[in-house]
RNA sequence: GCUGGGGUAGCUCAAUUGGCAGAGCAUCGCAUUUGUAAUGCGAAUGUUGAAGGUUCGAUUCCUUUCCCCAGCUCCA
């Protein structure tokens, strides 16, 4: 059976059930979607979350009639008249957007809805549902139309598939960053500082430290250059770029002695300036400037999420200058660095997108073309299959984004490679070619990690908080049994920190039970466990996060055995 | 920003029609010196997010505001 079938049929039940409660509400779409389906009502009260156990009930009762679905073909001035009569305006409004000159109804008892179909035969096929959530949406998504209230819902071929999708979810919620974050101390919000802004705690800024410390290495083995510049820059540089005409309102700005500056939300004037500081040559390019650039978006309060949509945060960004020649195979070296990236830190699938020109923009369409080209060339050549995202890209040119996936196939969007003809044109860019004249260069924006906020937490959510060993910021804990022992465990101590491990003594006076229960749930890699028996042949008790107890090993085997798994991850 | 739901100790949560704000964990102290997921006893902990209002009396009712959550819209 097709889920999407199955689960579109679904949302008619729930629909007619609404309605059969609720007579006077009137009824949106109620399409299926990725995990399930949803409908929108209008309807003047706010659903409770109790209303939802009402519709299911309902709902039972509609599968246990085990109505026929009928569908009907009728001329759009038929279909207006019968919802019309229904008192139903947003089908009215749907009937209207049609194109065709015939529509088709389906109808399941005393319900009729617009709908194209196909749908199951009886709405007693529906063996396993759940109403899951209750939220506004505006009527067609746009902001400026009436809210409804949508429902969403799941429905599977059994039971089984049902229950197993309600444990991903609950999963999901166990691994949430935010969740983690707080558990874990990594990070935290603070209503003082403001929302989307984030304090690193220590783990959080080792585990910072550890990612930022790995991709500057791996730009400078790939020919980037680090560069950095100020947060804060005078609102000229942004009106030149074209960020006030098309970003101000998400811009934070501000006055200094009268002189108008605004924090910066990219980081590509400041890449440009380094570029134009001086001639370039043909021979030069291409140019990657790369900086780990904090920058500032006033994002609407709504859209803030834990550390995956913040205020501030820090991207893995560089600018290649190149020249028109070297678009395309610089795009691909960008692919594989994303590739050989993710793969690095544990994720094994991505998707891609390709976005293309939006309403408002700045540049000329042969610019546009030539970019897209550039881009869908690059994706052909690593034979990347990718889905098209018409008017979703940057408003200076098109865009690849590459969306990991998590351990629970989830997708997040982290990196993107954005090419760019417009702004050398406002910066008036240039480099000297061959015949010494001026030539203008292309500029790729891109990031790999994306932000190391999103991106910390994407990690967060994928490992469930137990990190491989090379990004745990508590690497080993050692577990003395007693006081008695506490010399002993300091001299392991010494040498693992010795060995550049990063390493936690757990001195309290407790129970060694206790101790091991706490470091389970710190979610630490490796517990050493020394006692009078390891401090009198200088062994110790491992136990591993991932393995459980592994036995009695010398100082040294450990160490060795730390190393390696360090070295498989990082090459 | 919009719709709906929330905000009580560091954390997770209680508090019957408006009537002295509580528990577990964490913290501190004492005892215990422990062998692989919670040792025992004791102590301390609050402008109930903030401001205003109604009331003899507000965590509880009303207004404003801040922050969080689920979505919509948007995005690294």
């Amino acid at each position: 059976m097709d889920l999407n079938i199955l689960r579109h049929s679904t949302s008619h039940i729930m629909a007619q059930a609404v309605k059969a409660l609720w007579p006077d509400v009137k009824l949106g779409i109620g399409p299926s979607i990725d995990d399930g389906f949803y409908y929108d009502f209008d309807k003047k009260e706010p659903f409770e979350p109790e209303d939802l156990e009402k519709i299911e009930e309902k709902m039972l009762e509609i599968i246990r009639d085990d109505h026929k679905f009928e569908r009907s073909e009728l001329t759009k001035a038929e279909a207006s008249k019968l919802f019309k009569k229904k008192g139903e305006k947003y089908k009215l409004e749907l009937i209207k957007e049609i194109p065709e000159e015939t529509v088709t109804i389906y109808k399941n008892g005393n319900f009729v809805d617009l709908c194209r179909g196909p749908h199951i035969e009886s709405t007693g096929e529906v063996k396993a549902f759940k109403l899951l959530s209750i939220a506004g949406a505006y009527w067609h998504g746009i902001e400026t139309n009436p809210m409804m209230q949508r429902i969403y819902g799941t429905a599977f071929e059994t039971e089984a598939d049902l229950g197993n999708y309600l444990n991903l979810l609950e999963e999901a919620r166990k691994r949430d960053h935010r969740v983690l974050g707080k558990q874990l101390e990594y990070f935290s919000f603070n209503e003082e500082v403001g929302p989307g802004l984030v304090l690193y705690h220590p783990k959080g800024a080792m585990l910072r430290y550890l990612i930022e410390d790995y991709i500057r290495k791996e730009h400078l083995k790939r020919g980037y250059q680090l560069v950095v510049g100020p947060h804060v820059m005078k609102s000229d540089i942004w009106v030149r770029s074209g960020h006030f005409e098309y970003y101000k309102e998400n811009m934070y700005i501000f006055k200094i002695e009268n002189q108008e500056y605004a924090l910066k939300p990219m980081n590509c004037p400041g890449h440009i300036l380094v570029y134009k500081s001086r001639t370039r040559s043909y021979k030069d390019l291409p140019i990657k400037y790369f900086e780990l650039g904090t920058v500032y978006r006033n994002e609407k309060s709504g859209v803030l999420h834990g550390l995956l949509r913040v205020r501030g945060f820090t991207q893995d960004d560089a600018h290649i200058f190149c020249l028109r020649e070297q678009v395309e195979e610089e795009i691909v070296k960008v692919i594989d660095f994303v590739i050989d990236t993710l793969n690095v830190f544990g994720f094994e699938d991505f998707s891609v997108e390709l976005s293309t020109r939006p309403a408002k923009s700045i540049g000329k369409d042969e610019d546009w073309d030539a970019a897209h080209h550039a881009l869908s060339g690059a994706l052909k050549k690593k034979y990347l299959r990718y889905k098209v995202n018409e008017g979703e890209g940057a408003f200076y040119g098109p865009k690849i984004d590459i969306k990991l996936k998590d351990a629970l196939k989830r997708e997040w969007q982290c990196a993107t490679i954005q090419c760019d003809f417009a702004l050398p044109e406002r910066f008036d860019l240039k480099y000297i070619g061959e015949d010494g004249k001026e030539y203008r260069p292309i500029m790729l924006h891109r990031v790999i990690l994306g932000s190391l906020e999103r991106f910390t937490g994407a990690l967060l959510e994928h490992f469930g908080g137990a990190l491989p060993l090379w990004l745990s910021p508590t690497q080993v804990i050692i577990i003395p049994v007693s006081e008695k022992v506490l010399s002993y465990a300091r001299k392991v101590e010494r040498a693992l920190t010795e060995h550049g491990f990063r390493i936690e003594l757990d001195h309290r006076n407790e129970r060694l039970q206790k101790k091991v229960r706490d470091a389970e749930m710190e979610k630490v890699p490796y517990m050493l466990v020394v006692g009078e028996k390891e401090a009198a042949d200088g062994s110790l008790s491992v136990r591993s996060k991932a393995q459980g107890e592994m036995g009695r090993l010398m100082l040294d085997e450990f160490i060795q055995m730390m190393k390696k798994e360090v070295l498989e991850k990082v090459k």
